[in-house]
DNA sequence: ATCACTATTGCGACTCACTCTCAATTATTG
DNA sequence: CAATAATTGAGAGTGAGTCGCAATAGTGAT
């Protein structure tokens, strides 16, 4: 079906971020290992927002001799650079995330320990107001909110 | 000075604080030690937010013999029940703050690590809107904005 | 294709914040 | 004051993540 952009599906962020893993290591001198295109390709196919672990458990079922260090650390340069973005939910362990997307923020189902993004423009305002009054600029911001299905009466 | 009731400097809300623990540790059967006393009093005494290290630096110089471990303990039982909050930030490690205060959120100082707090009703109330329109209850959340002083130009 | 160069990897040792175990101590109740 | 059991201090243990190092493998030049 050639000429059929639209569809979204399994890899469809991956070639994109393959290749901004290519132009990004020719611009810092860094190499594109099978590594890193691997955990990074794998990550892209991630609904999700795993942690070390549970990427690292994905990974070794493609490429079984990749090691969780250089997990952890592809995770590290990759954030760096803004290829991918890290988070720390409530349990304190990071969980990764393939960058690109638009800036959101979580939801975290406590009882299922899914993440759902959404993003509020004005709440996004209304922290620009807060720093500003206080005579700050942001930097960053963390905003998680913890929930559970509504019970239903 | 008696009828002074304005004063909130040292030991503004301690003994208030310390009458709760009093009370908490007879309705559970807990035991009101020196230690929970000392530890208590010391963090309400603070006006930061420190860490447990810098806690039990602070315990130490007044009660020396004072181990970390129970400084964790403490914590972790006075939180269980409300009287003090827990608060990790970007750096990962756990902060404490008396309890007693009604509720904000941070806005962290990345240069100096201080924290300023703040209440945003706004805020709170677009939380609720968007956990309900993804048919969720809110059980918590954490919200804080990472700042640095502003570039005068 | 081969080489030289050096970034990267896998491994295991290590760190750091925090928790646990356990014998000794001490708050509480009678 | 004695009996009871919660709490403590000390140090060993845990778990996520980092680091040092020898072996491996991208990369650009030949």
């Amino acid at each position: 079906m050639p000429g059929d952009e639209k569809t979204q599906e399994a890899g469809g962020m991956t070639d994109n971020l393959e290749k901004k893993l290519e132009e990004l290591c020719k611009e810092k001198g860094m190499r594109v290992t099978e590594q890193r295109r691997i955990i990074l390709k794998i990550l892209s196919d991630s609904p999700d927002h795993p942690n070390a672990e549970e990427l690292h458990r994905r990974v070794v079922r493609l490429a079984p001799s990749i090691s969780i260090a250089t997990v952890y650390r592809t995770m590290n340069t990759l954030e760096s650079y803004g290829l991918i973005e890290r988070h720390i939910f409530a349990d304190g362990r990071a969980r990764y995330e393939a960058g690109g997307s638009e800036h959101h923020d979580h939801l975290v189902n406590v009882e299922t320990d899914e993440i759902i993004e959404f993003r509020c423009d004005e709440i996004e305002e209304l922290q620009k107001k807060i720093a500003d009054e206080h005579g700050f600029d942001i930097v960053g911001h963390r905003f998680e909110i913890y929930v559970r299905a509504k019970k239903r009466r």
